[in-house]
Parts: C-alpha cells; structure tokens; sequence
DNA sequence: CCAACCATGTAAGCTGTTACATGATTGA
DNA sequence: TCAATCATGTAACAGCTTACATGGTTGG
C-alpha cells in the first residue's frame, strides 16, 4: 500500500489551485469547470481538456478532490480536508509586489476566491496586503521614471509606462472601494 | 554546408522577440540585457543568466542577431537583416481581444518597441487595433455581467470583475491619450 | 439517424525557470 | 587582496498547451 502515500509533499500549481477555488465553490464535473474556463473572463487559462483533466487527476492522486456521485448520471468533484487546507493557505497568502507586477490576474482571482473562505478578517488583511503592493509597485515605477534608463525613454516607451501608473492608480481606488463594500457587507450581516 | 540551414523555418518566442526589441533599440551584451530585465519595469521574463543566454544562442542560430565586437573589451549583438525582418512583423500584428485578456504586458512591450520602428502609421495603426480590442474584451466582459454566471456572482467576485471594467475603461483612456501624443508628434517633426 | 454537445483522455513538445557552476575584471 | 560586479553557461524540470483520439447521449 505503498501508493497511498505518493505526492504527499507536493503543492498544486496555479491551475490545480484555480481548479479547487472553482470545486469549493460548488462540486462540479470535468466538463463543468473546462465550461468556466470556457464561458468566464477568469482568462489565465486555456480551457482546452488537455489542460483541465490532466490537472484534475494529479489534484485527485493528491487526495485535493475526490469524485462523488452526483445527480442523475455524472459525477462531480469535492474539495478533500486536505483540498480545503491548501486552497486556505494559497488564499490566506499576502499578496506581494513580485505577484502583482509578473501577474496580477492571479491576485485577482485569488481575491474572488476568498468569497467561499467567508472570512472578512483574512478578506480585509488580503485588500490590505494589496494596496501595499500596489503602492511599492507604484514607487518602484516612479523611482525607474527618476532613473537614467526612465529618463532616456522614447515617447512611445514612456507613454507604455504612463499606462503602469494609471493602471495603478485605479488599483488603490480600486481596493478602497472594496475595502468599503466588504465592510458595508459586515455590518449589514450582523 | 547543411548547418547554415539550420533553423530556418523557426519563429522566435515571447523571450526571443522582447530580446529582439531591445537590441534592436541599441546593440548590447547579454550581460546588459539580462540588467534591462532586472533594472525596468518590463516585468514580465526573469532576469536570470539560465533564461537570457539559451535564448540569446538560439536567436544566434537563428540568425536573428549577431555579435560584433564593440568599444573596449567585449562584445555586443546586433540584429541582423533577418531579425529586423521578424521583429517587424511581430510588431505589426494587430492588438486581438485574445493577446489583450491573456497578456496585456506584452501588447504594451509591443508598443513601446514600435518606436524604433519610427513609423507613424504603423503606430497608429497599432493603436487603434488596441482600442478595438479593449473594446471587444469589456463588450464580453458586461455581456458576461448579463449572463447567468455573472447574475450569480458573490461580492468578492464581481468587485473583480469590476475591475477588470474599470481596468479596460482606462486603457481606452490610454490608448486616446496615446493617439494625440502621437499625432502631435508627427505633426512638430514635419 | 445524424448533428451537436457531453465527457474524458494521451502524447509530444514548447517555453521558460531555478539551481548550479565557473571564471575574469576592477575598485577599495 | 578580497569583495563586488561583470559575464556566460549547463542540466533538470515544471507547467502548460496543442493536437489527436475516442465514445456516449440527446434532441430535432
């Protein structure tokens, strides 16, 4: 029995955490979520089942999901202990300068899944932690507008830059607002 | 002979093109180039020796560029006739929905390379297909709003998705901003 | 009955990364 | 002379994609 200790170390990648985000949000086939990838502007992801089966087996053999019967015919996915665990702690990860500048969808997507943690303490540390990186993110642009290489900019490589700033700009309005709606959400729940 | 054959059907990569582009805005060892990926927000590749020089020989197989001795000590590529040829192309393509929504870094590396170019209507070419696409991609975003899928959004879902709105509508900000930049340039050069 | 959709899978390969090594040059 | 920076490389592999295959179900 030796086999049912296989993968015990390994974490999922980017896509298998994707793909438990989408499972505790509701049990769903193969098909269902390669639909999602399909059907969402969740984007990243090609949604093709070379892709999606491929992960799902792997995050199976890891003991993430398991597959339960289901109404009428098919089956669909659950989230294992061990699947919940590991989706909390890629949830409950800050998110970092490094994560926002090499891909920002992921923090994005990652923030709406914290919708199915239920949890407005780690949602607000999570805004929090978004606004910093946004914020060093920004002054790191400056700094590089200040230094020699910024200042030798052409016209169209400075205009590509100026597309940075105000993108994060609308980031940190971005994050007050929510930071707003999920305290409106709080207070209203209690 | 049959070696200087070699490779010549072969497209370069994301890494190869972006390697092209720099190069082709001011010859440079591999050594400088792996410090622009270091020192500026280009972001998007590593910056590490086991990234740059692979791709750095691959493109000198291909042909693209070449080292030539320069001032001092060492030496530094330039692109060659055909690596001009490629890089252009690359840099004419229009801007889709699908590069936009997957990987919008690199249509504004592509913008920012176009410099060099220094051809106007390539430029606003290239601009306008950017604004097409922006537009497409917030058309599907709030058709997707409408959908049974985004009907059913939780709150922190559709705050992402609310930024991926307001993210789009500032890029088409951008993309006019850009325009007259550029039309005002043509206009003080003649 | 036939097209469209549901459903799942494998094989091969591209792209890029991390980790590991190595040595030359130069300024303090 | 010794640390920092310049400079280049290889090996192993992670992660994902495209292309290819296959068969069941269902509605018109």
């Amino acid at each position: 029995m030796a086999g049912t200790m296989l993968g015990d170390r390994e974490r999922p990648t980017t896509l298998g955490l994707a793909l438990l985000g989408l499972v505790n949000a509701g049990p769903r086939s193969g098909y269902a979520l390669r639909m999602v990838f399909e059907n969402t502007p969740i984007g990243r992801f090609s949604s093709s089942p070379g892709s999606i089966y491929p992960a799902l087996k792997k995050l199976e053999s890891m003991r993430f999901i398991e597959p339960r019967p289901s109404t009428g015919t098919g089956k669909a996915f659950h989230l294992t202990e061990r699947g919940r665990h590991v989706l909390l702690e890629w949830l409950s990860r800050p998110v970092t300068v490094d994560e926002y500048d090499r891909e920002p969808d992921v923090a994005f997507l990652r923030f709406a899944f914290l919708d199915a943690a239920n949890d407005a303490v780690l949602t607000v540390r999570y805004l929090e932690s978004f606004e910093s990186a946004v914020k060093e993110s920004l002054a790191g642009l400056r700094a590089f507008l200040r230094s020699d290489e910024g200042e030798a900019l052409t016209l169209l490589g400075s205009l590509a830059v100026q597309h940075g700033v105000s993108a994060r700009k609308a980031a940190l309005r971005w994050v007050r607002h929510a930071l707003d709606m999920v305290a409106m959400a709080g207070s209203i729940q209690r």
